[in-house]
DNA sequence: TATTGTTATACTCTATAACTATA
DNA sequence: TATAGTTATAGAGTATAACAATA
């Protein structure tokens, strides 16, 4: 009834949504926008998208690595990880490294100020993440949905 | 193992994404897209978008009701509807009438040719949610999704 | 020949503010 | 004053093709 009243709210009766509300695609967009809305609230001081955040804690999990290899892990395409890789270097959060085997490629690592920035944002995150799972309802919910997940997203694509 | 294998590929060990792998955010957003990226292969022939598909089902479920009152049940905010809805007027699919008692209004029907789109799409859509729902292991599996999916949304958002 | 990183480009989605015409 | 729809605009995210330097 609660649902039911604060849909209708100005409006005449509300709006029938029962041919999209199982629909998985649609209800996995509708809950992500969500929730990358409410991550960018907590992650506002730091003005930082989820893109910079999952690439400081790679870069930090994994030193040294390639460009492109950090991009192909996350799903970001190396084209699109050029402008993102500048910002973070240009923030003074990350630098380029030239490794002596392959001089194309760019070695990254985090700076001093980087590995500063994301022990504070990895404890941003965990604080956001522990919002979430008590919306799902505790730990073995959120392994649940991870499981579920799982299942959607081929092998490669984690 | 099959897992590592393909992760390593041409590069040298895996990338370490275990900081990654369970946030609930990040594992949302690969997963929709990855489920969006499918959806756009089977609707490729009629070139509609997910939100012009859910414009469409949605209208038809609920004829004659205002623009912003099928925008806000899609979660899509009024300003961005615009474009959507002329771009469906121009393909024939939709078509708007002026209810008397508001002459700011538009009041949203579907043409013949959007019924009889929109009995096309609901089929490919619903082929399309069967395969979804293989993936995910049966009706249970979606159902128990949708349940979580439930809890990161807020009511209105639904 | 193939790969690394880059540039250029385009399209989609989302967000906000300000406008118009009506209410 | 407030609402329905509109316009303009800006910022992200994503996609492809083509290039230079290097392997």
């Amino acid at each position: 009834m609660a649902v039911a009243e604060s849909a209708r709210k100005k409006s005449g009766a509300a709006i029938d949504v029962s041919s999209m509300d199982k629909v998985i695609g649609y209800r996995l967009r509708r809950a992500q926008h969500y929730v990358f809305q409410q991550f960018g609230e907590s992650f506002a001081q730091y003005d930082l998208r989820p893109s910079e955040y999952s690439t400081l804690v790679l870069v930090e999990d994994n030193p040294g690595r390639r460009q492109n290899e950090i991009a192909d892990a996350l799903g970001i395409k190396k084209a699109n990880f050029v402008a993102l890789i500048r910002g973070l270097v240009e923030r003074g959060y990350i630098e380029l490294a030239q490794p002596p085997s392959d001089r194309r490629a760019h070695a990254l690592h985090l700076t001093e100020a980087g590995r500063q920035l994301t022990k504070q944002i990895r404890k941003t995150q965990d604080d956001f993440e522990a919002h979430c799972i008590e919306m799902l309802g505790g730990i073995d919910a959120r392994d649940q949905l991870i499981a579920l997940l799982d299942r959607l997203t081929p092998p490669r694509e984690r």
